[in-house]
RNA sequence: GGGUUCUUAGCUCAGUUGGCUAGAGCGUCUGCUUGACGUGCAGAAGGUCAUAGGUUCGAGUCCUAUAGAACCCA
């Protein structure tokens, strides 16, 4: 291991101890886990990153989440599981691999479905794997053999089985519904792929005539080219501008089609004219209003977007855009155009394809939600699932209640292809009927065809991945063991596309809730709060930061920044933050091991010579214990770690070890020993609280600190638990006696300017103190001389501290200003008598004194007097220096 | 248009069921080669808790309205 006479470098360096205790972890499969029935289970499954993507600042968050609690729970002692994998993501993938091939000539359609897949397994291969491999710089503790993927043979089996089980069960039907269409990729695309982006665009108001009238209806649109399509014309019946015309007909220019003039709710009478054209075939709206008025319904567009047969020849094969542009001219010279007015409004683009996308009319799959819906909404309404934080519980409850029925179908090869075969020479008319079965019909069952062929679509990627939490357990043992599963981290965006699918997948498939808690992350913005994204091109590349600061720093400061619910504003220079904090950490582990090496610890004296300060301090760790248990259980992982970190910077370096140094160099080499070897002790448990935060800095130092055995970790160490008979409040009690002496005394030096190699005299009007909080406070003040009585007098020309029963004087001499003792005073004295006003006020309030709870009246009293006492010591001394 | 959340120090945020003189980190200012750490130590300055009402003995905390910001859904 270590070289023991080998120099601890002063600074911590992050660099080579990661990777080291990384590979370590690995070879000692320290993340593996296998059922065991005498072991209670803790287990996360992974959100599967897309084996597109790349490592970004909202996967450090998502995994140190998760990594923090799996590390956590494998110290207490779980049997805990965290299995990882990725997201076959098929649009997303597809894109990228058609991107890819077209580089190289190579087209999709030419070369054919097969040989098209094997580019796309290919593919993955080769970069599937990247985001995996940068998970693994943060440390995170997956169990690796369990990596999955959503396409494995295992998975893709049951996905398919679940397509199969859900049609007999008749939740899954072929409808003819509108869709949100990619033109570039030709398919339909989820909600979730279309993001919509503001577009300054125009409003266009076209002239129609009226049927039998020289009278126009004047339409306002942003489409004008969906006009080839319009089957009506919409008013508000309650609009009284048009209340004459409903019934009557216009004839739809260039197409020359009589359409009719109806009324609907729908229609707002303070947008454009406050008539609307009416194009079922094409727009959400427009498709239930063409279905309450039974329109006719005319797609006009190809699935490319360019326009088809059901428009006059002239504009055959024309993209919507040209189109636009020569039906706006062609309205213009007919004196149709009544004006355009520039009106910016929200477009939805293709998140793959980059264009708008088209709200198209297509055949697709459908998957019934409400009996699906029904008991995952009431899993989480009856608490047996938790969202943390709990306020996502409406949205989710929100997004149930009014859930659509789901549509799986995408025109994309990459993916689990539909299980679903028809007969191609049709003899008869069952033949009609799709045949779904898990493995290719023979023949045709109606009329013995051996002519088949299979549905060319695959599912939407979710209809994989809702699986996740069950099947990435390929055995029922496994599954026994490990499901549900007890937490699922992940962001809140996909609470309806997978998450709440899950639910419902779970309590199907399974009969049991997938997981126990939800916890949703925060949004990593940047300094500037804008979300971070690749186009905006603000986010840092997590490994530069982990290269620059250690992935370490980079976790505490991700986790520091990230309260339960909040947004993260994030800079790389934050990272500072956690690169101090290691530094301190690494510091205090060096100054213990440096007088380790001069004074060996020694077990046997563990519990000699215990002082205040050692109970103090034990105190101390276990309320820490106790709050950052508290903190975790409500998931507060950021409050979890700012209690581990107030305990090891304030607690523990700030006045532990500094008060330490007094027996660290006392003559009793017996002290020293005993000091030295129970400061370790403190120390290793300090370190436990903090390997989940920060795992390889931990590792490092805790094989610093003893001989470990071959593959022995502190992964697998036992953590901490909470002691509640090692509270001892009087003893805190009479540190902070202690602590707040020595600040009055430091604020003395501080406002005078003293120099700490001018050593103190000072006199205290207090009982008597004992020996040992004397020479802390010597040595904490740095004086050399303390005298202590009830009645000593204060010196000529000393400045003073007044605290509860003790007032302190510190002889300056020569070097008093008496301005600045008088000015100090002075502060000291407004500021309580500022306070005093308050408590005054309260207490001579009659209501307050009668309805306040005896303790607060009483603690307000407590306040006063307390607070009288000191404020007249205080004008006294500032008197006399008059 | 509907829903959710937020507004506290220069910046980023804590602040539990209403009850200490409203806290922390960063930044700022002053001093310091203190027998671990200048990635540090010690000290200091800095706040009308978005605004206006209300409930209450008591409001940063609860209620209502207003203003502003963000996100989700339509």
């Amino acid at each position: 291991m270590e070289n023991p006479n080998q120099e601890i470098a002063k600074a911590y360096n992050p660099s080579g101890i990661e990777d080291k205790w990384y590979s370590y972890w690995l070879d000692n499969q320290v993340f593996k886990s296998v059922p065991d029935s005498n072991k209670k289970p803790y287990s996360i499954v992974i959100p599967p990153p897309n084996i597109t993507g790349m490592l970004t600042m909202g996967h450090i968050l998502n995994n140190s989440i998760q990594d923090i609690l799996i590390r956590l729970k494998r110290m207490q002692g779980y049997n805990v599981c965290w299995v990882p994998g990725t997201d076959h993501a098929s649009i997303a993938t597809e894109t990228k691999v058609i991107k890819f091939l077209s580089d190289k000539g190579i087209d999709k359609f030419t070369i054919g479905r097969e040989e098209f897949l094997k580019h796309c397994h290919e593919w993955k291969q080769k970069y599937g794997g990247i985001i995996i491999q940068q998970l693994k710089k943060l440390g995170v503790s997956c169990d690796w053999d369990r990596e999955r993927f959503t396409m494995d043979e295992h998975y893709y089996e049951k996905v398919i089985d679940a397509f199969v089980e859900l049609y007999n069960e008749g939740k899954i039907y072929k409808g003819y519904r509108l869709v949100n269409w990619c033109p570039v990729s030709k398919s339909a695309i989820s909600d979730e792929e279309v993001i919509p982006r503001p577009v300054n665009g125009s409003l266009w108001y076209m002239r129609y005539p009226i049927e039998d009238s020289t009278d126009f209806i004047i339409v306002a649109t942003t489409r004008p080219e969906t006009m080839l399509g319009d089957t009506g014309v919409a008013v508000n019946p309650n609009d009284e501008r048009y209340a004459h015309l409903i019934g009557k007909n216009v004839i739809l220019p260039i197409c020359n089609r009589k359409i009719p003039i109806f009324g609907d709710e729908y229609v707002d009478m303070t947008f454009g004219t406050g008539a609307v054209k009416v194009t079922p075939a094409h727009d959400v709206n427009d498709y239930e209003m063409g279905l309450r008025h039974n329109l006719e319904i005319i797609n006009i567009l190809n699935e490319d977007a360019t326009l088809n047969h059901n428009t006059p020849e002239e504009y055959h094969g024309l993209d919507r855009y040209e189109a636009r542009d020569k039906i706006v001219a062609r309205f213009q010279e007919n004196g149709l155009l009544e004006k355009i007015e520039a009106y910016s409004h929200n477009v939805g683009f293709s998140e793959r394809g980059g264009v708008p996308i088209e709200p198209y009319l297509s055949e697709q799959w459908y998957m019934k939600m409400d009996e699906l819906a029904a008991p995952a909404l009431q899993a989480v309404k009856d608490e047996q699932i938790r969202f943390y934080p709990s306020h996502w519980v409406k949205t989710y409850e929100h997004w149930m209640d009014g859930i659509r029925d789901w549509c799986i179908s995408r025109q994309l090869w990459w993916g689990h292809r539909i299980p679903v075969w028809y007969c191609e020479d049709r003899k008869t008319e069952a033949c009609k009927k799709p045949l779904v079965s898990k493995n290719a019909p023979a023949s045709c069952p109606h009329c013995g065809s051996t002519n088949m062929y299979q549905d060319e679509d695959v599912l939407d990627t979710w209809a994989s991945s809702w699986l996740w939490a069950h099947e990435v357990f390929p055995t029922k043992e496994e599954q026994d063991y490990y499901y549900p599963t007890d937490t699922l981290v992940t962001a809140p965006d996909i609470i309806f596309f997978w998450v709440a699918r899950m639910i419902m997948a779970g309590l199907h498939f399974k009969n049991a809730i997938p997981f126990k808690n939800v916890y949703f992350t925060s949004i990593i913005r940047d300094s500037q709060g804008r979300k971070m994204s690749k186009s905006l091109g603000n986010s840092p590349d997590p490994l530069d930061v982990i290269g620059q600061y250690g992935a370490d720093a980079l976790r505490f400061t991700v986790i520091y920044l990230a309260p339960l619910g909040q947004d993260v504003m994030f800079a790389t220079e934050k990272c500072e933050m956690g690169r101090n904090f290691a530094n301190k950490l690494w510091n205090a582990g060096r100054f213990l091991l440096m007088n380790l090496k001069e004074t060996p610890a020694d077990p046997k004296l563990a519990d000699m010579h215990i002082d205040s300060l050692d109970k103090w301090i034990e105190s101390r760790f276990h309320n820490t214990l106790r709050d950052f248990n508290t903190a975790i259980e409500r998931f507060e992982l950021n409050n979890a770690l700012k209690i581990v970190y107030s305990f090891v910077w304030n607690d523990f370096c700030d006045w532990y070890v500094e008060f330490m140094k007094v027996k660290l160099y006392a003559d009793d080499k017996e002290v020293r020993v005993a000091a030295l070897t129970r400061a370790s002790a403190m120390f290793e448990r300090l370190l436990q609280l903090v390997h989940p935060f920060m795992p390889f800095i931990t590792e490092e130092l805790w094989h610093l600190f003893g001989e470990r055995k071959a593959g022995e970790t502190i992964s697998k160490s036992v953590f901490p638990a909470f002691n509640e008979t090692k509270l001892a409040p009087e003893v805190e009690a009479a540190i902070e006696d202690l602590k707040d002496k020595i600040n009055g005394i430091r604020n003395i030096r501080g406002e005078m300017n003293l120099p700490p190699s001018k050593p103190l005299t000072l006199f205290i009007k207090s009982a008597p103190m004992g020996p040992d909080y004397i020479s802390y406070m010597k040595k904490l003040t740095r004086s050399e001389q303390i005298e202590v009585a009830p009645d000593i007098e204060k010196p000529a020309k000393s400045a003073s501290v007044v605290l509860k029963d003790c007032e302190i004087f510190v002889p300056l001499e020569g070097l008093i200003d008496l301005d600045i003792e008088k000015n100090r005073l002075q502060k000291e004295i407004d500021r309580l008598e500022g306070s005093l006003i308050g408590v005054q006020k309260k207490l001579s309030n009659e209501s307050f004194v009668q309805n306040a709870p005896a303790d607060i009246v009483e603690r307000e009293k407590q306040k006063l007097s307390d607070w009288q006492e000191k404020l007249n010591k205080l004008i006294n001394l500032l008197k006399n220096l008059q």
